[in-house]
DNA sequence: GTCTATAGGAAGATAGAC
DNA sequence: GTCTATCTTCCTATAGAC
């Protein structure tokens, strides 16, 4: 982990992710963008020589990257699926800020650009993290197909919970989605 | 009903509605928005003085109003609550064109406009519809803390749904959201 | 690698004819 | 009410100094 991107690197990317996540990709422009990371447009364009477009798609493989180290990885180590899942919920909470930041995923497929180059990325990363979480529910004893319906109603529920969060104007659809999380998987409904 | 908007004028905001829905607020450019209507730029502006804000705004209000008429005010009719959602059912998978729309909800919250004259009227469309939906369990015999609980869940997975149907390229997420939605709410799972 | 300055074009918005 | 033509502003992107 963390075998060549800098911690300003890091940095650099939190920044320009947590615009995309705040007004999507119609809605940074660079202006925002400069003031978000504190480097001049032509300075933004020297990292990045494709422009916004590789700004998204770069802060968007990041984030792939970030879920795939801090929450998938996690989630298949060799703990009680429980206690797996329970950690989930903890990064999660901080990852969407208590349900104050939106989720890329969502802020990023409506890009009107030609034919989206971020759509294969952002289907690859919803396909991988149902994966993941069915596998943890398979590891508990629940059957393959029960497994993925209920990995993917968690991501259908993180993301809509996410939404209403950010039209209501508070994070209690966010907060209950974590609090009811464990048994929305395991199935003591 | 129509008690004034005529169906040019609802055919107009129905046009106007899918380019929100389809690009968000920042994305619908005028050059859109007049091609999707056939009006040109000036004629849109007649029509609409204060511009795309204005369009936005009364493209919100139409859906409201919509929402309203053929969802909720169905809802609260006199036939028995299962009967009720199911109706409610038929018209979402119309509404959202079998999942291939997006909501108007979603797309909109996300406007970088100066803190968002969008934000009241979303917040109030959804609290309006969890209101009602949870009327129905509650008429279903349901605890209030319950039927409240399980609404919100309910416009929380439509949402959802809706976002992984269009991130995922695949509008499976959404039909299976509205399979399993009389269970959801009526608990028998 | 970062900056100031600016080009070039698309965006929102308006004037005025019909 | 709708149009063509135009204005102004903002946005993306580049040139070139340091």
């Amino acid at each position: 982990m963390g075998r060549k991107a800098s911690v300003e690197e890091e940095d650099l990317m939190a920044r320009l992710s947590a615009v995309f996540r705040d007004v999507g990709y119609e809605g940074a422009t660079l202006t925002i963008l400069s003031e978000a990371t504190g480097l001049k447009k032509a300075s933004l364009y020297h990292r990045f020589p494709q422009g916004k477009e590789q700004m998204a798609r770069e802060v968007l493989e990041s984030a792939g990257a970030w879920l795939d180290e801090h929450i998938l990885s996690p989630l298949k180590g060799k703990g009680a699926p429980n206690d797996r899942i329970k950690d989930m919920i903890k990064k999660l909470d901080a990852f969407y800020s208590g349900g104050k930041q939106a989720c890329l995923l969502n802020m990023l497929s409506s890009a009107r650009i030609h034919e989206g180059p971020f759509t294969q990325l952002i289907k690859q990363v919803f396909e991988a993290w149902i994966s993941a979480l069915s596998a943890v529910l398979v590891d508990a004893g629940l059957d393959k197909k029960v497994a993925s319906t209920r990995a993917e109603r968690a991501v259908v529920m993180l993301q809509g919970s996410l939404v209403l969060s950010r039209g209501m104007g508070t994070t209690r659809p966010f907060r209950e989605f974590l609090k009811t999380l464990p048994d929305e998987l395991f199935g003591a409904v």
